[in-house]
DNA sequence: AAAAGATTCAACCGCCCCAAT
DNA sequence: CATTGGGGCGGTTGAATCTTT
């Protein structure tokens, strides 16, 4: 059984996007907003695969999105998180909203992980990361307590709900639309701030790194009136901290995006809700709909941040169970 | 300065879920 | 009912980059 691969067609590409790939994309998205991947190659000449074209604009391109430069606090909230939940990268990110899990995996695979491994074969009491020994203790009491709730709760909710069959909550569709876990949904508003911003970056980082000689190029857009991209460019490329590009091309690409520089020289990694965004267009606001739990939908948010970074705070911890109480009861 | 080794992270792969048919 | 296929997820890979020798 089992499909072929989405991606094994010839002539589909892979490796590496390149910023013309990135601008098409966005650009399609902006339009016609996120969804229906399986059109997004046909209808905007991209040579990738749907999968790919998710991928990128969830991962990367998408807006609003926090990259490196993990706080010690969100570390303790993955660490904590991936205890809970284990490796359910999706999960955990629901609750770092400006994270993706892809960026939250790489993270726990390539710091966490030695961190925590460097705990535990450490010494006992502080260490050099803040997280104490005795924490993680009253951590793991409560956790188990709070498993145990939960299964109680659940039961007990299982067996009243089986009585009342027609507004179960057992209608997990319902019910997630709120949870912190669903699956991302398009009905949620976002804060995010435009992809434009993202690919402003991009460009910026571009224009600071002018293109090599042709070689290394792939198909340029036509669109563009500049030489062909560096090929290398994207990924961790494109951080704010970067420096500013001279304030006319900036603001030459910015307004290719319908964006005023301001928004993109100044990121400051911290959500940007739309109406903060002058010129932002009603085409824009098709990331409104975009599927990440955003930052004003946020009650579950805070109070799992209550119950990760105050041990004593038993009434976040009953909130949660009582929020909590269908995906979290799954988990175990 | 150069080679070797280590690290990072974007992207791919394969599987699963579930809605549509 | 079974089948199909789109979307989502977690695991893994490998090229690029960084650090050490």
């Amino acid at each position: 059984m089992g499909r072929p691969p989405c991606c094994d067609k010839i002539g589909v590409k892979k490796g590496p996007w390149t910023p013309e790939e990135d601008i098409i994309l966005v650009s399609y998205i902006q339009e016609h907003g996120p969804g229906n991947w399986r059109s997004v190659p046909t209808n905007t000449g991209l040579l990738r695969c749907s999968k790919s074209c998710r991928l990128r604009w969830t991962n990367y391109l998408r807006p609003g999105i926090k990259r490196g430069n993990f706080t010690e606090q969100e570390e303790k909230m993955i660490i904590h998180l991936q205890a809970l939940l284990g490796n359910r990268w999706a999960a955990i990110a629901s609750y770092l909203p400006q994270r993706t899990d892809n960026d939250i995996k790489n993270y726990w695979n390539t710091h966490l992980k030695k961190k925590l491994k460097k705990l535990q074969t450490g010494v006992d009491g502080q260490n050099q990361d803040g997280f104490s020994s005795s924490q993680s203790v009253s951590k793991g009491q409560w956790e188990r307590r709070l498993q145990t709730d939960i299964r109680m709760a659940k039961q007990a909710l299982s067996e009243a709900l089986s009585l009342d069959k027609p507004n179960s909550l057992t209608d997990s569709k319902d019910l997630n639309l709120s949870h912190p876990y669903s699956r991302p949904s398009q009905s949620q508003a976002s804060t995010y701030a435009s992809s434009a911003e993202n690919i402003s970056r991009l460009l910026q980082n571009w224009m600071k790194n002018p293109p090599k000689p042709a070689a290394h190029q792939t198909n340029s857009a036509e669109t563009m009136t500049q030489n062909s991209f560096n090929n290398t460019t994207t990924a961790g490329s494109i951080s704010s901290e970067e420096g500013a590009l001279s304030a006319t091309t900036a603001e030459g690409f910015d307004s290719f995006f319908s964006f005023n520089s301001s928004n993109s020289d100044n990121v400051s990694h911290e959500s940007v809700s739309v109406d903060q965004i002058p010129n932002l267009t009603p085409e824009n606001s098709v990331f409104q709909d975009e599927s990440k739990p955003n930052l004003g939908d946020q009650v579950p948010l805070t109070l799992i941040e209550k119950w990760l970074l105050d041990d004593g705070s038993a009434q976040a911890h009953e909130d949660l169970i009582n929020l909590s109480l269908e995906d979290g009861a799954e988990l175990f």
